[in-house]
DNA sequence: TCGGTCACGTA
DNA sequence: CGTACGTGACCGAG
């Protein structure tokens, strides 16, 4: 174990009973077994190391919530309570560099100074970075493995690498970017808003309404204008709207309208300025969100509309690779639960064809069936289902039932890769039913992202979403790199729910635009 | 200038 | 058929 800090041109560096002063150079050589405060303050990108372990990562996974600082870190593992939250904290800000070498970061009792990563010798900083290390490995180890049949390292070990690595590519997400085709998002961005400017884009609409003062944008303007045509809804989202496009050519209007104001405000000409430069789409990554632990990014990256995913192309030379898992909650529902029963049917290629024929329903009834069990439905349609559900699987249901109940007390709980899920006092069942399968879905994501980043040749991870991987890859590279996304998902599979008989598949394909079909 | 609400895209 | 995220416009309070 190597810790490592940077801060501006200071580089600090520790192995356990040593630290000294060193040089950027000195990230050069290893690959391995770095240990960092956090992966997204260190400039580790030239190097491309194999792996890290990110205290901040491990810490979410350990203690939950989004505090990262060193302060909180420290104090966390040595059972003190985190500090308040520096309003300037920003962990390795370059600006600041007066060390003052005779400060003792740590104080007398045993916390750490809210701003030492500010004025602690950065050789101490590596030192202390380690002993965090050190206690929270010992606590990970404390926790139980939940596997069936355990496999190689502690799950919950293994899990804090993950973290980590799902922190280091976050950096390099955000540093690599995604390639974008310019001229064309420019002239799709034009097709899609139409208008330049507003009230061109206002005015079509604004004639249907027939004069009527109505402010396009202020939902309660547009639903009494529409109360004027006989039109009475609650609200005017647009899935509420769908039923009534047939009853006056308005509603379609204001649909449409409303898309290309979307386009026009969230992804238009502003957008493309501000996180499009050379030919690449930039946003800012967090490897985990406060909740289940999903990774998080900004710029729009995760809700780009689906009439704008030509842009996304890749370079002269180069193909995008796009894979997704599929049915991947339900499967990891049958690996985290233990259900011997539905993990036979996620053995399958398609889960849903045996559970059909085991509640005796058809296909699309199963799949309702399944996803208002994992998602604890509240309408009376999937009653039945449900209690179907629970016969053919009760394991399964059990699991999600305690997960529910916990919300509903107030009683933390883990998913199965180890990250703590806050209740925040209680009142949060269906959160809690929903967080462990969605947590540890993302666990399972990250673990196989992990896998392919280390596996690839020829080309950089570009984009990740939820069950989806999208690659940029040299022509030459991209057989492998199919074969390898195949590899590393059997592999991760295999250690992360290993004894469960879960198999995960994904679906892959080789094009130029994110937007052409697979298959 | 703020927090809340509505709305909407993605998974 | 629910959870979560980020974004932006508008509103009312301060």
């Amino acid at each position: 174990m190597l810790a490592v800090v940077v801060r501006g041109g200071a580089v600090g560096l520790a192995t356990p009973g040593r630290s000294w002063v060193g040089s950027r150079d000195d990230l050069a050589g290893v690959a391995d077994r770095l240990v960092l405060w956090s992966a997204a303050g260190t400039p580790l990108l030239p190097h491309r190391p194999r792996q890290v372990w990110d205290l901040g990562a491990v810490h979410a996974v350990l203690f939950g919530g989004r505090r990262g600082d060193p302060a909180a870190v420290w104090n966390a593992v040595h059972d003190l309570p985190a500090p308040a939250r520096s309003d300037d904290f920003s962990l390795f800000d370059s600006a600041l560099s007066a060390v003052e070498p005779f400060s003792r970061a740590v104080r007398d009792d045993g916390s750490l100074h809210t701003d030492a990563w500010r004025f602690a010798p950065v050789q101490d900083l590596a030192a202390l970075a380690l002993v965090v290390q050190q206690r929270q490995e010992a606590r990970l180890l404390a926790l139980p493995d939940p596997r069936a049949a355990p496999t190689g390292p502690h799950l919950r070990l293994t899990t804090a690498w993950i973290e980590s690595a799902a922190s280091l590519l976050c950096a390099e997400l955000e540093a690599d970017g995604l390639p974008f085709d310019t001229v064309g998002g420019t002239a799709l961005v034009a097709q899609l808003i139409r208008a330049d400017d507003r009230d061109a884009r206002d005015a079509p609409v604004l004639e249907l309404f027939r004069g009527d003062d109505v402010d396009l944008r202020n939902p309660l303007s547009v639903r009494d204008a529409l109360t004027r045509f006989g039109i009475d809804v609650p609200d005017t989202r647009s899935h509420r709207l769908e039923a009534y496009r047939a009853a006056h050519p308005v509603v379609d209007a204001l649909l449409a309208w409303r898309k290309a104001e979307r386009v026009a405000t969230t992804y238009g000409y502003d957008w493309i300025a501000a996180h499009v430069s050379g030919g690449r789409l930039r946003g800012e990554w967090l490897s985990a969100d406060g909740g289940a632990g999903r990774m998080t990014a900004s710029a729009g990256l995760h809700s780009l509309p689906a009439e704008l995913r030509p842009a996304i192309a890749a370079d002269e030379g180069y193909v995008l690779v796009r894979a997704d898992l599929g049915q991947v909650e339900p499967r990891v529902l049958a690996a985290v639960s233990g259900d011997r029963a539905f993990a036979a049917a996620a053995a399958q290629d398609d889960l849903y064809t045996p559970v059909a024929t085991m509640l005796g329903v058809d296909r699309p009834t199963a799949k309702i069936a399944v996803l208002a069990a994992m998602y604890g439905q509240t309408s009376g349609a999937a009653g039945q289902a449900l209690k179907q559900m629970d016969q053919a699987y009760p394991v399964a249901l059990a699991f999600l039932r305690a997960a529910e109940e916990s919300g509903r007390v107030g009683e933390d709980l883990r998913t199965h890769g180890g990250r703590l899920i806050l209740t925040g006092g209680g009142g949060v069942g269906r959160y809690t039913r929903n967080a462990v399968v969605q947590g540890a879905a993302a666990e399972l994501f990250k673990a196989w992202a992990a896998a392919v980043r280390n596996g690839l040749a020829g080309g950089r991870i570009v984009l990740c979403l939820h069950d989806e991987l999208l690659l940029h890859v040299p022509v030459a590279e991209a057989g492998a790199a199919v074969g390898l996304l195949h590899s590393a998902l059997t592999s991760t599979a295999g250690h992360w729910a290993s004894g469960s008989g879960v198999r995960f598949v994904a679906d892959i394909a080789v094009v130029q635009r994110w937007s052409e079909a697979k298959g």
